[in-house]
RNA sequence: GCCGUGGUGGUGGAAUUGGUAUACACGCACGACUUAAAAUCGUGUCCCUUUAUGGGAUGUGGGUUCGAGUCCCACCCGCGGCACCA
């Protein structure tokens, strides 16, 4: 009998499958399309991740399936090279981040190949590409001569000690990770791009896709949209207004202070001569902090009181203005209104600084704690006794009336930073001519290389190394022909991975990024799958360039995604994350050559439901082991299969089938597997046979699991043709209807009885033979009951 | 803190979406095979009382319902994101 022996079988069908050009998506086909796709990896130092193959495994099943059903499936993959960590260990090195990059990738699709990873490698991309980031670049163009790609200073983390610029990532504690200096803010000018002009379509469009709704959930909270009022706040002896966005116009009575951020343009005409000192050394304290520390609720509020005054415009009370870092600046205008009585941080606010707390909502106790839901108004003038509700439209109907406010909507959503001082990502293809202005590469130059140079550390100025280059960044302008330089920034890793789904599609194509007829062909991406971490940034990101791409008539679709899903984190057997510095890292290389892909697939699917966070066991690993050497003994066990109608067992079998098939397609890959599991085991039960077909349907939807053992033991059965070109079974609806089902009689909700019933039986027969059992009069003591419930196929509940 | 998400045996988890709680798997215990171990096979395995019957249990506390792991309210804990990690 032959053993089972993973590595040689393995081996065998990864060339065989490869000869085959098996899994090539063929443009065009008559065939329905399928574009199914799996977030392409970062490819870093220390290979593949359990993380990376639990989605790609899983999707890869669900990928052969839908071959199986006759679907022509595009299912590829690809390298998101450029980024931090590439250029941070080839600094460290001296290893250039280009060679690094490329020895990880060869890494990465080794141990792909290894696992039976079903993509389609002729259509392959790296982010790193210049025939890829030409098409990043091209984009960014688009971008630029649309106006939604602009310059504008923002502040970024700056290490003093090491004069470099940091990512929030690289900051712990308001500290630099490498030297442990405190770090500061410096403003530079940065490329920004204009996503909110996408914010309302952004939200709007979630409509049009199937995400789960946790998805969506988070894109709205993300994006943030509410409708509110805008106030205007006159200062007290001057011409200029503050304007404030509240969502809580009925409140406007309880106004006892306005806070502003310390980066507000007003603040410097606002300080008086005797607060200066005091609100200097403020600023300069909040410009140390980050935006996340000042926000955080549970943190002290600090601030200082700038001495001038403000008009409320409802009741025309002085407002003291005051300078909180907890007021973000980029949001509703860098101005809060303060009402204590009915916004928590108001409260904690005025209580640290003495403020008046009036109560203008009731319906709580603002003498212990701020009321923030609607209620009715008091001491709000003509308008008390109106509900919240009313009271935000009235109220900002009078302050339009007066001229004082409007409505507006507001977004927690700001302009995405779009630039990065470093060497490894994209070069921004703009020229600075100092006659004609800021000017885009012309097309026909793209791509603007990144220039192959031996030094790419920090220039120390917060400029990109690429500063440094002088005979890169000296060129003449496109236009007068002048002297010119080009821009140094480079773009963040993003960039690439927000459009990488079209390349997909046209992979090779040097003059365009992809043929409008093969994105008509393919588009939308009809399943998207990923890290739970991604769901609101990259998401988003990608969301928006498809959008504008499309409102430039480039693409067919609205929406890139119709459907996006999310896997859980793999953490280690130990319940943390894998890492190296704990020494809990499981490298899937070590499982394979222990167990054999099948069993890594087989358990990556199997350890739990494919949307939560699961914890690696070995010991786990080895159970689908045994579950794969139970399928081949049976195989190999003549007598398992015989020409012998075992009715029973095809019943089974055709329910196996039907769970399978609706699990794949629902994504519950670790039920589908428990009930194989469990199949198997019945047909290992003494005098339980299939015939040949039957067992042949068995392996078909085992195979998208297991794909190599199912395809040896196909093979065995004397088939000639791969077990993947094969149709997906059909189960047998008449077949899989139980005959006999339980019936559970409840007393009081309490399982009391269970009895034995045919299908067809009638409510009235159900109750009778319910009331007719031994133990059931037993437990009815001679009472009646008083109500009788019955749920067909289930249970029935006396109720006494 | 804000947004999202989860909490079920010793462990990973299942539960027809409001209807038998603990499928499947791991681990453990006992038995078979073996000189022995591993592997494999068989039996048992939520807790308490018990010959049986019975009672209790899905993070905690309350509620709705004939019936709640599932719905509602409050609280506790874990995880992901928070815009320059990818």
């Amino acid at each position: 009998m032959p053993k089972y022996n993973p590595s040689k079988i393995e081996k065998k069908w990864q060339k065989k499958w490869q000869e085959q050009d098996l899994y090539k998506a063929v443009d065009f086909d008559k065939r329905p399309k399928k574009y199914i796709m799996v977030e392409f990896p970062y490819p870093s130092g220390d290979g593949l991740h359990m993380g990376h193959l639990r989605s790609y495994c899983s999707l890869d099943a669900l990928a052969r399936k839908k071959r199986m059903e006759g679907f022509n499936v595009l299912f590829p993959m690809g390298w998101d090279a450029f980024g931090l960590p590439t250029e941070n260990y080839a600094i460290k090195t001296g290893i250039h981040p280009a060679k690094v990059t490329k020895d990880n990738i060869a890494t990465f699709k080794k141990q792909m190949k290894s696992i039976g990873l079903s993509f389609d490698w002729s259509r392959e991309i790296d982010s790193t590409d210049p025939k890829y980031y030409k098409w990043s670049q091209w984009i960014f163009i688009q971008f630029f001569k649309k106006g939604l790609a602009y310059q504008s200073k923002m502040p970024i983390n700056w290490c003093p000690s090491c004069k470099i610029g940091l990512a929030n990532e690289e900051v712990i504690g308001g500290k630099c990770e490498r030297c442990g200096a405190e770090t500061s803010r410096k403003t530079l000018k940065q490329w920004m791009l204009k996503i909110t002009a996408y914010a309302d379509r952004l939200i709007d469009d979630l409509e049009k896709v199937d995400y789960v709704e946790k998805i969506k959930r988070q894109q709205i909270n993300w994006i943030g949209r509410s409708y509110g009022t805008e106030i205007d706040f006159k200062v007290v002896g001057s011409e200029d207004v503050i304007n404030v966005f509240t969502t809580r116009a009925d409140t406007s009575f309880g106004i006892t202070a306005m806070v502003i951020a310390p980066e507000h343009s007003l603040l410097e005409k606002l300080i008086t001569k005797e607060n200066k000192s005091k609100v200097k050394a403020y600023v300069a304290a909040s410009k140390k902090k980050s935006e996340f520390e000042r926000t955080q609720l549970d943190k002290e509020k600090t601030g200082v009181f700038s001495g001038s005054y403000c008009i409320n415009p409802v009741n025309n009370e002085k407002v003291p203005i005051w300078i909180s870092d907890y007021v973000v600046a980029t949001y509703g205008g860098g101005a809060v209104m303060i009402v204590p009585a009915h916004d928590k941080r108001d409260y904690q606010f005025a209580e640290k600084y003495d403020l008046e707390i009036r109560e203008v909502i009731s319906g709580g106790n603002v003498s212990k704690q701020s009321y923030i839901d609607y209620g009715t108004l008091v001491n709000s003038g003509q308008f008390s006794g109106l509900d919240s509700k009313t009271a935000i439209e009235k109220i900002t109907v009078w302050l339009i009336k007066n001229k004082v406010g409007k409505k507006t909507v507001n977004y927690k959503l700001r302009d995405w930073v779009f630039s990065r001082q470093h060497y490894w990502g994209e070069p921004i293809p703009i020229i600075h001519c100092q006659k004609c202005g800021v000017r885009s590469v012309p097309e026909k130059d793209l791509p603007v290389k990144l220039p192959y140079v031996k030094k790419y550390e920090p220039t120390g100025t917060g400029e990109s190394p690429l500063a440094d280059i002088k005979e890169w960044v000296n060129v003449k302008c496109p236009e007068c022909n002048g002297p010119a330089k080009r821009e140094t920034d480079t773009m963040p890793n993003w960039a690439g991975s927000s459009w990488y789904f079209l390349r997909y599609i046209d992979s090779k194509n040097d003059k365009k990024f992809a043929a409008p007829e093969k994105l008509e062909y393919w588009l939308p991406v009809d399943l998207y799958n990923g890290g739970m971490e991604h769901t609101t940034l990259h998401l988003l990101y990608s969301r928006f360039w498809h959008k504008f791409l499309y409102d430039l008539g480039h693409v067919p679709t609205i929406e890139p995604y119709q459907r996006r899903y999310s896997h859980g984190v793999v953490l280690a057997e130990d319940g943390r994350k894998m890492s190296k510095s704990f020494g809990n890292v499981i490298k899937p290389k070590n499982v394979v050559d222990q167990y054999g892909a099948d069993t890594l697939r087989v358990y990556e699917m199997f350890v739990g439901p494919f949307d939560q966070m699961i914890s690696w066991s070995t010991e786990g690993v080895h159970g689908c082991f045994r579950f794969l050497n139970k399928v081949l003994a049976l195989f190999n066990d003549e007598s398992k299969i015989t020409g012998k109608n075992d009715k029973g067992l095809i019943t089974k079998l055709h329910q196996v089938v039907k769970k399978v098939d609706e699990d794949l397609d629902s994504m519950k890959f670790n039920t589908a597997i428990a009930a194989m599991m469990e199949f198997v085991n019945i047909w290992s039960e003494n005098n339980r046979v299939l015939s040949k077909k039957d067992a042949q349907i068995f392996l078909s939807i085992l195979s998208p699991f297991a794909p190599h053992l199912a395809e040896e033991l196909w093979s065995s059965l004397d088939n000639k043709q791969s077990i993947f070109k094969q149709p997906w079974p059909e189960y047998d609806k008449k077949l899989i209807k139980q005959e006999i089902w339980q019936l559970i009689i409840q007393i009081n909700g309490k399982v009391r009885d269970k009895v034995e019933v045919k299908q067809g039986i009638s409510e009235k027969q159900v109750k009778e033979l319910a009331l007719a059992q031994e133990k059931v009069q037993k437990w009815l003591n001679n009472k009646k009951p008083k109500k009788i419930i019955y749920i067909p196929n289930r249970l029935v509940n006396l109720v006494v």
